[in-house]
RNA sequence: GCCGGAGUGGCGGAAUUGGCAGACGCGCGGGAUUCAAAAUCCCGUUGGGGCAACUCAGUGAGGGUUCGAGUCCCUCCUCCGGCACCA
């Protein structure tokens, strides 16, 4: 990329006073960095201020890649900067820091290609980020610099994982949280668990579940349970436990892949390697358990409404119930009750614990009486024992190829459904039906019970998936008859089903019946099909209502909405809400169910099968114990390794990963207490350290607390975390997450970790499209005109596109070559300047001279640019009223906009303010020292050195922001449109106060009004006080 | 596919949240200054018609609500972000 800008060779000679960014920039960075200007003080370091508001802003700290900061990265910084020096300014104690997620992926990766250890790249990184950073002069407090990689920083993620390695859920535990809020749930250490248990206080039921009693009625003591059932109850409650999940493994490349990593053949990006869908033994993070607190204090966030319904959407609550269905070969319904094979009749709830049993969850129980068959997840337990054995060929290859499938492409609704009939029956337990159990891949594991019961009449899916197997479907639920008409009249008959299964005659007679009652047929309209229902309502009730009755599979689509019970026994006639209430109750009382809320969110997988992240801080025992490693151990160092890749293994899917850290033989091996112990080869995801980096820079050297308590009571919570939206979900869930477990077991003193969130959109470059729709990067276009692009290489024209900045288009805008040519100040205003902060728009270097000029032109202000000397045209004089005009509303302005994190229009102000400026003769201090001071959070380097040439001594990073007088922020007088019937007739001047009836008055007075509403009767006069008066005439 | 967001002059965008569409900047055109250029300053710049006053059209497309819609509602199109092991 070559900037247009001439070199200051090229130019004539400088004049002596000329705004040299360069000069000014070196000095005050090194102005700052040598009086530590912007070193933040913790409650009871001496010279901290106590009587001053706190402000804690914070950026998504960068991941420290190869190829340095791009222009996209700082857009976010220039923004909390802003917002950093200004809050200073308004005397508040301002906690502005900044450090390095320097664990993950793309580093081992890079390792891998060039051998070099990922450390020595990760530093390497890390110095061309904080050099960069420094360059465009943002106030960080940087001696409070960390990284995640570092031994110091991971000791306490480990720490942290330990804790919740220690800590069990108690969801039915109620306490008042340290901010006085009731809380219901909370993660506690597992020692008090173990007490209460070996004191005898709780006791333990048959299938491990926690009795807060003593041992009775078949419950057991604590000390009755095997050693081994002490540690299966305890691993089962822990809040990061291990459990084997499903993962993409990839024994050719002997590691676990991303989804991304996976092409859609099933085969590895990288070599075209087979993967394989297959459980491995992972750590996971019971986040599940707090899906509800998730939830429920999203509501009192300050976070972009989008964002959060984009978490709400994530964890997905949904209410309904947990049904069981029995299997038919090992249960059945005889004269009115559940009996085993072997005639036994069950009691009580034996049934909704019994393994025989299919488990479902449904948001519809009132849709009961419509399942008509049943869908298990490929990965489920209970297809192996429900397969018949006539079927089991066709079942086992259908569970081996949907493992290739992902989840995104098997719940894909363009996909057409795919499944086999396993030969198994399960029984409805509404009705005593048998009905089929079926394998299919839209049914999916991780939701839910990973069994489905599937009523074809009222689901889209189940409705497709029966249609293209012929499973019948039946109605249970009676839409409203406006949808009925609205099939028959819109959508039409499904033709073709009809045929298939017999029913050939029904649509016909609805059809008959339809254009009997309506007169027309095909070309009714939806307006039509109301009044025809108006007229002859008989004609649904009697026709077109029992033939859907009877078989809903005639039209295209299921009803899924609510209705009216139907072909459900008892519950016919009843709502859908009422229904549900009444079928829950009447599961409860039988043992065959429950209401149950159900979430999408899933447990979070914290393995990885990679080195270059942090060790788990546990020990494995040869006889399946796990325990933590003390606190005093820690950190867990990672151990230097020449060679960090994965072990490729044989292409054999029962293969298991044997992660880098576990050829650390010596490493691996511990002896404690005389056993022998093996450390977890697995190292922790990078969004570990990132899950509690806002906690560590309030308190960052601290070696014996991962923060200290004081400092952290004193800057949480966050007041403003600016970053992408790309992290909407994950990375602030998982942070949310690990804040509320801290939070739990006493660590923190608040629930929630970031008070204010700012999502900055996308800075995206220019790309270019050729005819064949290939993307072509802006080093092989060629210009002719203003918007001909050409390829230089082959001559084809081409269009102009918005791309991602990418390597691949050669479009990444480097900051280094912006801020050589014109300055961290015009690169920080350009920035600001393109858009709203929050939205995605292109870099156009084109544009940055504009910004550039701005810093010439406020320069000029202060500085004679022939002599340098301070300009003539400043005056001492007091300023005229015009003048404190244009200032007290640019005061106004900028504040506001930088509150409302508005930089563009703030920076639109300054351009109004030294257009204004530059008509006036001589100006008065009294303006253009309070500007500067304006200009200060945007432009700092140019703002200090025209501070100091005005005369001041000290920086003004702590000089009090401006006020501002209403009464000159605002014009005296305004010009208000006068319309008539919407159109504007005529412009009039008014006094910026005046009210409606002066208004009025005056616009009926307008000639041009009085014109237009000649002959008219004023119906209506609408008066928007200093906007504009609507007149409404006719 | 599902969830979320966005479409306004030649370009980036503004619009006090339902009240004068196009602030401000870039680009472009014209002028002043200059031997000339750069820089600087001034004027113009949504499109169509008109010498002009003025007038008609106009915020992705189509429909609706309203005295009034870029803004609210419905349908559609295009682009961007996320979809759990990229972070």
């Amino acid at each position: 990329m070559s900037t247009t800008r001439q070199t200051d060779e090229k130019r004539t000679p400088r004049a002596a006073g000329a705004y040299d960014h360069r000069a000014i920039e070196a000095k005050w960075q090194a102005y700052w960095d040598r009086q530590q200007t912007f070193r933040t003080l913790n409650p009871g370091e001496p010279g901290f201020d106590a009587s001053r508001p706190k402000y804690y802003v914070l950026d998504f700290f960068p991941y420290p890649s190869g190829a340095g900061l791009h222009v996209g990265h700082p857009l976010g910084y220039c923004a909390t900067d802003i917002v950093a020096r200004y809050k200073r300014m308004r005397g508040f104690n301002v906690l502005h820091p900044m450090g390095f997620d320097a664990f993950g992926l793309p580093a081992e990766q890079y390792a891998i290609q060039t051998n070099v250890h990922p450390a020595i790249t990760t530093r390497a990184n890390i110095d061309t980020y904080r050099r960069q950073l420094k360059m465009l002069g943002f106030s960080y407090d940087w001696s409070r610099e960390l990284a995640t990689c570092f031994p110091d920083y991971y000791k306490f993620t480990q720490w942290c994982f330990a804790r919740m390695f220690e800590a069990w859920y108690d969801e039915a535990c109620a306490w008042p949280g340290p901010d006085g809020r009731r809380v219901v749930g909370r993660a506690r250490p597992v020692a008090e668990l173990e007490q209460q248990l070996s004191s005898g206080a709780w006791s333990v039921d048959a299938t491990l579940g926690i009795v807060r009693a003593p041992a009775a009625d078949g419950n057991r003591a604590w000390s009755e349970l095997s050693p081994a059932e002490q540690r299966e109850f305890i691993n089962r409650r822990r809040l990061a436990y291990i459990d084997e999940i499903p993962v993409n493994w990839c024994p050719a490349l002997g590691t676990v892949l991303a989804n991304e990593e996976v092409d859609n053949q099933g085969r590895s990006e990288r070599g075209g390697h087979p993967v394989y869908r297959r459980p491995l033994r992972q750590w996971m993070m019971r986040i599940t358990e707090y899906a509800e607190r998730l939830l429920a204090d999203l509501e009192d966030l300050d976070w972009p409404e989008p964002i959060k319904l984009m978490q709400r959407n994530w964890i997905g609550r949904s209410t309904g119930a947990e049904v069981v269905f029995p299997l038919a070969g090992a249960f059945s319904w005889q004269d009115g009750r559940w009996r085993t094979r072997d005639g036994r009749p069950i009691v009580g709830r034996e049934l909704y614990f019994h393994q025989d049993v299919i488990r479902i969850y449904t948001t519809r129980p009132d849709t009961l009486f419509g399942a008509t068959y049943m869908v298990l997840a490929p990965e489920h337990p209970l297809v192996a024992r429900v397969t018949t054995p006539e079927h089991r060929p066709a079942v086992d290859r259908y569970v081996e190829t949907a493992r290739h499938r992902s989840d995104l492409e098997r719940t894909a609704e363009t996909r057409l459904k795919t499944g086999v009939f396993t030969g198994g029956f399960a029984i409805n337990p509404v009705n005593g039906e048998r009905i089929p159990v079926w394998v299919a891949d839209y049914v999916l594991m991780g939701y839910g019970t990973g069994a489905i019961m599937a009523v074809p009449g009222h689901d889209t899916r189940d409705f497709e998936f029966a249609k293209q197997f012929d499973l019948p479907i039946i109605a249970v639920v009676r839409p409203p008859d406006a949808w009925i008409h609205e099939q028959i009249t819109t959508r039409g008959v499904d033709e073709d089903y009809c045929r298939r299964t017999g029913r050939a005659r029904l649509p016909e007679q609805l059809l008959n019946s339809a254009s009997a009652a309506a007169g027309i047929i095909g070309g009714i309209t939806a307006q039509d099909a109301t009044a025809v229902l108006d007229g002859d309502a008989g004609w649904v009730n009697q026709v077109a209502w029992p033939v859907y009755a009877a078989g809903p599979g005639i039209f295209h689509e299921a009803y899924c909405g609510d209705g009216v019970g139907l072909n459900s026994g008892r519950f016919d006639g009843l709502p859908t809400p009422e229904f549900k209430e009444r079928i829950v109750g009447w599961l409860e009382e039988q043992g065959l169910g429950r209401g149950a809320v159900n979430y999408k969110l899933r447990d979070w997988i914290f393995s990885r099968q990679k080195y270059w992240g942090e060790p788990f801080p546990v020990l494995h025992g040869e006889d399946g114990e796990t325990i933590a490693v003390p606190d005093d151990e820690l950190p867990v160092e990672l151990p230097q390794m020449e060679n960090f890749r994965p072990t490729p293994v044989a292409d054999d899917e029962h293969t298991v990963p044997a992660p880098p850290l576990a050829r650390a033989k010596e490493w691996v091996s511990v002896t404690r207490g005389g056993k022998t112990w093996t450390r977890d080869a697995n190292t922790m995801p990078q969004w570990a350290g990132s899950c509690w980096y806002y906690l560590r820079f309030i308190d960052p050297h601290n070696e014996h607390r991962f923060c200290g308590a004081e400092a952290e009571k004193y800057w949480s919570p966050v007041d403003l975390y600016v970053g992408g939206a790309e992290h909407a979900v994950l990375h602030l869930l998982y942070a949310r997450f690990w804040h509320k477990a801290l939070y739990d077991l006493g660590y923190v003193c608040r629930a929630e970790p970031f008070a204010k969130l700012f999502n900055q959109g996308m800075i995206q470059a220019f790309a270019y499209r050729n005819a064949r729709g290939s993307l072509i990067g802006p080093d092989r276009v060629a210009h002719r005109g203003e918007d001909q692009f050409f390829d230089s290489q082959t001559g084809e024209p081409l269009t102009r596109i918005v791309a991602k900045m990418s390597k691949a288009l050669n479009n990444v805008v480097n900051p280094d070559e912006i801020v050589s040519a014109f300055g961290a100040d015009t690169f920080r205003l350009y920035e600001m300047y393109m858009g709203p902060l929050d939205a995605s728009k292109p870099w156009n270097t084109q544009d940055v001279p504009g910004l550039y000029k701005l810093c010439n032109r406020i320069w000029r202000l202060v500085v004679d640019v022939d002599t340098g000397e301070l300009s003539p045209a400043l005056t001492d004089d007091a300023p005229d009223e015009a003048a404190l005009r244009l200032l007290h509303k640019a005061i106004r302005k900028v504040g506001a906009d930088i509150e409302a994190l508005k930089f563009n229009t703030a920076i639109a102000a300054f351009f109004d303010f030294v257009n204004g400026v530059t008509r006036m003769e001589r100006r008065p201090r009294g303006i253009i020292e309070p500007f500067v001071l304006l200009v200060t959070p945007f432009a700092p380097h140019l703002a200090e050195e025209l501070w100091q040439r005005l005369g001041h001594s000290e920086s003004l990073a702590y000089q009090s922001w401006p006020a501002y007088d209403e009464a000159l922020a605002r014009d005296p007088e305004v010009e208000i449109a006068v319309q008539v019937l919407g159109k504007i007739k005529a412009r009039i001047m008014v006094a910026a106060d005046a009210d409606e009836k002066t208004l009025e008055a005056a616009a009926l007075a307008d000639p041009a009004v009085r014109e237009a509403i000649r002959g008219k009767t004023v119906r209506k006069v609408i008066v928007v006080k200093g906007r504009l008066v609507n007149v409404v005439a006719s």
